[in-house]
RNA sequence: GUGGCCGUAGCUCAGUUCGGUGAGAGCGCCAGGUUGUGGCCCUGGAGGUCGGGGGUUCAAAUCCCCUCGGUCACCCCA
C-alpha cells in the first residue's frame, strides 16, 4: 500500500458529522419516532442498496433516475443502486413480504444522489418519513399530512406552509399531462430553451419552473382542477375538510406537481419561507397508488412523506429554534494521587448511571480543574492525598461556585444520586444505540 | 453538466493588488504565574506540505498553466 499523494478525504458532496450536529440529528429522529409510534407506525429499515429496477419506477424521465443515481454492476453482474429516496424500497419491502394492511411504517435514513452539491442539498442526505400501504380512505391522507405538520411545528418552526394539491388518479393525471404537453407545445416559442426540452420528456415538471419568463407562460396553462374525476374531487374535498377539522392550516396550489412519476391524487409540500426558494421545500409527499403494482405486487394504495433533515435544520437555524441538545455530564473526577482513584471512582459512578468523565495522563490540580470546567460537568470530585488518606472526596459544584463539601467515599455515589433525584429522568438518556445509518432528508 | 467566488496554523482569517526583510493575528490547545482548586487576567510554548503538480524568475503564499477540493447560483430536485 502506497500512501496517497494527498490525505484521504470525504467524497464530493459527502460530509462527516460531529457532535453538535449528530446530537441534534438524533434529537430530531427521537422526536419524530415518538410521534410516529404514538400514531401507530413502526420502524422499517430497507437496505441502502437495491436492484436498480426498484428505483427506475420513480420515472425514467426524471433526472433522479436518468443521471443522479449511484448505480453500478455488482460482482454477480447484477445492476444495483444506492437508494436515491426511501419510498421505493419500502414499497418493494411491502410487495416482497406482504404484511397485513394497513401497513404503517416510519423510517429515518440516508439516501444518495449524485448531483452537484448546493446549499441544503448533498450527495448523501438524510430523511425521516412515513409510508402507509393498503388504505384508500382520504382520512388517512389527513392523518399523514397532520403528522408531517405536527412534526415541523414541534421543532418550533413557524414560518412554514403546508401546500396541497391533487394530481388526480392515473387517468386524470394522464389526461392532464397530455393537455399540459399540448399547451406547452402551442406556446413553445414563448418558452425558454430549457423549458421546451423539459416539456418534451416531462411536461408537468415545467409547471413549477422558477424561471420568470416561463412562469408567465405557465400562468395560462390548464389547471389540474379541470381534469379531476368526480372521485378524485370527492377525495380531495374530504382531505380539505379533515385538515380544517384538525386545525391544520394549508394552502392549495394547482401547480404543485413534484418530481417523481409515481404520485397520484393527494400531493403536498412543506415550504419554509425563511429559506431561499432554491431550498425552501423542507419536506413533501403524497399518494402513490400505483407504485406497488409497478413493483410487481398487487394493486395497493399508498401514501407517505419525507422530511429533509438538512433543510429542516437550515430552516431551524433561520428561525433560531431546535438547537442541538447540550451534553450532560454529572461529575468530573480530579485525581492527583496517581490516577487509581479516578479509575475506580469513574467506573463506580457510571455503573450507578451517573454521567462521569475524567482526564488521563495526570496533570496538576489546576490543569485537571480546567479540564473539569471545560467538560461542563456539574461537579468536580477531588481526590488528593488528604482525601485518599481520610477516605473522603471533596465535592465542588462547578456551576454555583459555592462552598465545597467533603463526603465520605463510601457514601459519595448515593449522595450524588440523591442530589439529582428531583430532576432525575429529564435529559438523561442511558440507552441508545442508533447505529450505522444516520437519519434524514427530502422526498 | 454550466458559470461565479474561494482554498494560508485545529478553527476564523490578514498577508496576494505593484513577487524580495526570519509566514502572522485572534480563538482554541499545552504549561506557568497561584508547589491542593476551574471560569477572569498575565506570561511563555507547541502547532503550517501557504490544497496539489508544473512553469516563469536571482527570488513565488504572491505571477501563469493544469489539477483536486470547497462554496454559491443555474440545470435539476426537493
Amino acid at each position: 500500500m502506497v500512501a496517497p499523494e494527498q490525505p484521504f478525504r470525504t467524497l464530493t458532496g459527502m460530509h462527516d458529522l460531529f457532535d453538535p450536529d449528530t446530537a441534534r440529528r438524533r434529537a430530531l429522529v427521537d422526536l419524530f419516532a415518538t410521534r410516529a409510534e404514538q400514531a401507530g407506525y413502526r420502524e422499517v429499515r430497507p437496505p441502502l442498496l437495491e436492484e436498480l429496477g426498484v428505483f427506475q419506477r420513480l420515472g425514467e424521465a426524471t433526472d433522479v433516475v436518468s443521471k443522479e443515481m449511484y448505480e453500478f454492476e455488482d460482482k454477480d453482474g447484477r445492476r444495483v443502486a444506492l437508494r436515491p429516496e426511501l419510498t421505493a424500497g419500502v414499497v418493494r419491502a411491502f410487495v416482497q413480504h406482504h404484511p397485513p394492511t394497513p401497513w404503517k411504517v416510519w423510517y429515518a435514513g440516508t439516501s444518495f444522489r449524485r448531483e452537484r452539491p448546493a446549499k441544503g442539498r448533498y450527495r448523501s442526505f438524510d430523511q425521516v418519513g412515513v409510508e402507509v400501504l393498503g388504505v384508500d380512505d382520504p382520512d388517512l391522507d389527513v392523518e399523514v399530512l397532520a403528522l408531517a405538520w405536527s412534526t415541523v411545528r414541534e421543532l418550533g418552526l413557524r414560518d412554514v406552509r403546508l401546500v396541497v394539491n391533487s394530481l388526480g388518479d392515473g387517468d386524470d393525471r394522464r389526461n392532464y399531462t397530455d393537455a399540459v404537453a399540448a399547451f406547452l407545445h402551442s406556446r413553445r416559442s414563448d418558452l425558454s430553451e430549457a423549458a421546451v426540452a423539459t416539456s418534451e420528456r416531462n411536461p408537468l415538471r415545467v409547471l413549477d419552473t422558477k424561471r420568470p419568463e416561463d412562469r408567465a407562460v405557465i400562468a395560462d396553462a390548464p389547471s389540474i382542477a379541470e381534469f379531476l374525476s368526480p372521485d378524485s374531487v370527492a377525495h380531495l374535498d374530504r382531505v380539505r375538510e379533515g385538515l380544517r377539522a384538525l386545525g391544520v392550516p394549508f394552502t392549495e396550489d394547482d401547480r404543485l406537481v413534484r418530481g417523481l412519476d409515481y404520485y397520484r391524487r393527494t400531493t403536498f409540500e412543506l415550504v419554509a419561507d425563511s429559506l431561499d426558494a432554491a431550498q425552501n421545500a423542507v419536506g413533501g409527499g403524497g399518494r402513490y397508488d400505483g407504485l406497488a403494482e409497478d413493483l410487481g405486487g398487487p394493486p395497493t394504495d399508498g401514501i407517505g412523506f419525507a422530511l429533509g433533515v438538512d433543510r429542516l435544520f437550515l430552516a431551524c437555524d433561520a428561525e433560531g429554534v431546535f438547537p442541538a441538545p447540550e451534553p450532560v455530564l454529572d461529575a468530573f473526577v480530579v485525581d492527583t494521587t496517581g490516577g487509581g482513584a479516578a479509575r475506580d471512582l469513574v467506573h463506580e459512578l457510571r455503573e450507578a448511571r451517573l454521567a462521569a468523565d475524567r482526564r488521563y495522563g495526570g496533570g496538576s490540580l489546576r490543569s485537571q480543574m480546567k479540564s473539569a470546567d471545560r467538560s461542563g460537568a456539574r461537579w468536580a470530585l477531588l481526590v488528593g492525598t488528604d482525601e485518599l488518606a481520610a477516605g473522603v472526596v471533596t465535592v465542588r459544584d462547578l456551576r454555583t461556585g459555592a462552598e465545597q463539601e467533603t463526603i465520605a467515599r463510601a457514601e459519595l455515589v448515593g449522595a450524588l444520586l440523591q442530589r439529582l433525584a428531583p430532576t432525575a429522568g429529564t435529559g438523561r438518556d442511558g440507552s441508545d444505540g442508533r447505529d450505522d445509518e444516520r437519519e434524514g432528508t427530502r422526498t
